[in-house]
RNA sequence: GGAGAGGUCGCCUAGUGGCCUAGGGCGCCGCACUGGAAAUGCGGUAUGGGGCAACCCAUCGAGGGUUCAAAUCCCUCCCUCUCCGCCA
């Protein structure tokens, strides 16, 4: 269950254009409100059967109560009903499940359509939003010295900050391990992300597991959707987290909110796994692409009229962690196809990386609407008493560290070689300078 | 991992095959009483689905099974608690 039946039906019409605008098949629609239909029908059928066999089951304790033999004819004879009853029964059952399997399956293939202010088209219809900081080149002339920026595994390799090989030995490619000052620079940079979101702008930490059940994986969509994207323990039935998103969100999985219990915003670390199927032999120096990073990540649970505005928040929180930084960003509103399947409006926050003159993305900030939130049944009730609704959810980055430590070992380093430590950092490093 | 006890409508709890269309208490929401309140009384108070509606169907941790009929009996699994073992 993905988009609602319920509006399915009664706004056909913008899901089906929002099918097309995101490059999916829009018969999909058609179909699906043609097996509704027939489910409906059995349903109403098999119903009706169930209310007749249920009076029958009554009618036979109410004669034996009242002195029939439990054998006689006359509770024979309901019995017979019933189990007549009971056989027509299991054959629309049967047919229902089967229209309501192929129902869910058209259903999962019908994507979220995107919000009005989305443009539509592919990659090349993506919108530079805002930018921010001064883009350093990479070469560059210093008190009359010409010198050039390096790459991060080169300044990592000098300085000692990570080491891919030996990660590789111990693991595999794209097991990063940090040494040294840039394993401090790890606990830093969590540090401060989880203290600026929680201390300045509210949020409720949350360090959740980093491996979810089979169920949680399904919640947000990766079980079908991106299966091949995580590591699997199928000993246990257990995925290791791509993202806190996965348990976060799933905190609150068939569970009703309060209306004044909204709107709850967490920040969340956590280790990432990704198995970057696919991606092989792309990025594959130092650590733009990698298999397992650190993540914070924020999630949100909105009431539908607030989160709109509460993506704008949402991304201008993640925007906070990089001005702090001092680090070049821009800000991108993706375009229809490039968004994503159940996205309703995203955000893609890139960073300014100039020793490999980049933009690399780091948070992805996304707007959700009630897609995730129905697939787990996550709902609130407008007014004491009244019908639960489905709330909104929101996520996005705040921040991604692989990235980030690669731009901002880009940007910090000097002429020397030695790294200058971001003044917001300084106090959790317990340094402004890291040297060889 | 071993042994035992449990998982019922927000919370507590009753319920060992048909009077359970799940009873009671607490909490909550109405209404009555009151100058206002407390106390008390009366009524209401799960979720999903189908139906214009009356109403109907499903759900008592999950899934199977027995039966005309399952909260109740049987099987498998999950979770919680207690004790034991092991352990960062």
């Amino acid at each position: 269950m993905s988009i609602g039946l319920v509006r399915l039906r009664e706004d056909s019409d913008r899901i089906r254009q929002g099918a097309i605008d995101k490059g999916e098949d829009p018969a999909i629609v058609d179909q699906a409100l043609v097996l509704d239909g027939r489910r409906r029908q059995l349903l109403g059928d098999s119903d009706r059967l169930k209310a007749e066999r249920n009076t029958a089951s009554k009618q036979i304790g109410e004669a034996i109560r009242a002195g029939a033999a439990p054998n006689g004819p006359e509770v024979a004879a309901l019995k017979q009903a019933s189990t007549d009853a009971g056989a027509q029964i299991e054959k629309l059952d049967a047919e229902l499940a089967a229209t309501e399997s192929a129902l869910d399956a058209l259903l999962l293939r019908i994507p979220n359509p995107a919000d009005p202010d989305v443009p539509v088209g592919d990659e090349s219809a993506n919108q530079v939003v805002r930018t921010w900081g001064d883009l350093l080149p990479k070469d560059e002339t210093s008190d009359g010295t010409a010198w050039t920026r390096r790459p991060h595994w080169d300044i990592a390799a000098d300085l000692k900050m990570f080491d891919l090989e030996r990660g590789a030995k111990i693991t595999g490619s794209g097991f990063p391990v940090y040494t040294g000052q840039g394993s401090r620079l790890q606990r830093a940079l969590i540090d401060m992300m989880l203290d600026i979101h929680t201390a300045e702008h509210g949020m409720t930490e949350i360090w959740p597991p980093a491996l979810v059940n089979a169920a949680s994986a399904r919640g947000t969509g990766q079980i079908p959707d991106k299966e091949d994207l995580m590591y699997v323990v199928p000993r246990d039935d257990l995925y290791l987290v791509p993202t806190a998103e996965v348990p976060v969100t799933n905190l609150h999985r068939d569970e009703i909110f309060e209306a004044d219990q909204l709107p709850i915003r967490y920040a969340a670390y956590s280790p990432c796994f990704r198995r970057e199927a696919g991606a092989a032999g792309k990025d594959t120096r130092g650590i733009l692409r990698v298999h397992q990073f650190d993540k914070v990540e924020m999630v949100f649970f909105e009431k539908p009229e607030a989160s709109a505005e509460a993506l704008e928040w949402l991304t201008g929180r993640a925007e906070v962690i990089l001005q702090r930084l001092g680090l070049a960003y821009r800000v991108l509103l993706m375009a229809t196809k490039d968004m994503g399947f159940v996205q309703a409006k995203k955000y893609d926050i890139e960073v300014w990386a100039p020793g490999v003159e980049r933009w690399l993305e780091v948070s992805s900030c996304s707007n959700f609407r009630d897609y995730q939130a129905r697939r787990m049944a996550i709902r609130y009730r407008p007014e004491a008493g009244g019908k639960p609704e489905l709330v909104h959810t929101l996520n996005g980055s705040g921040l991604a560290l692989a990235r980030t430590v690669a731009a901002i070992m880009e940007t910090y380093q000097q002429p020397d070689g030695s790294l200058a430590v971001p003044e917001a950092l300084q106090p959790y490093m317990r340094t402004d300078r890291i040297t060889a």
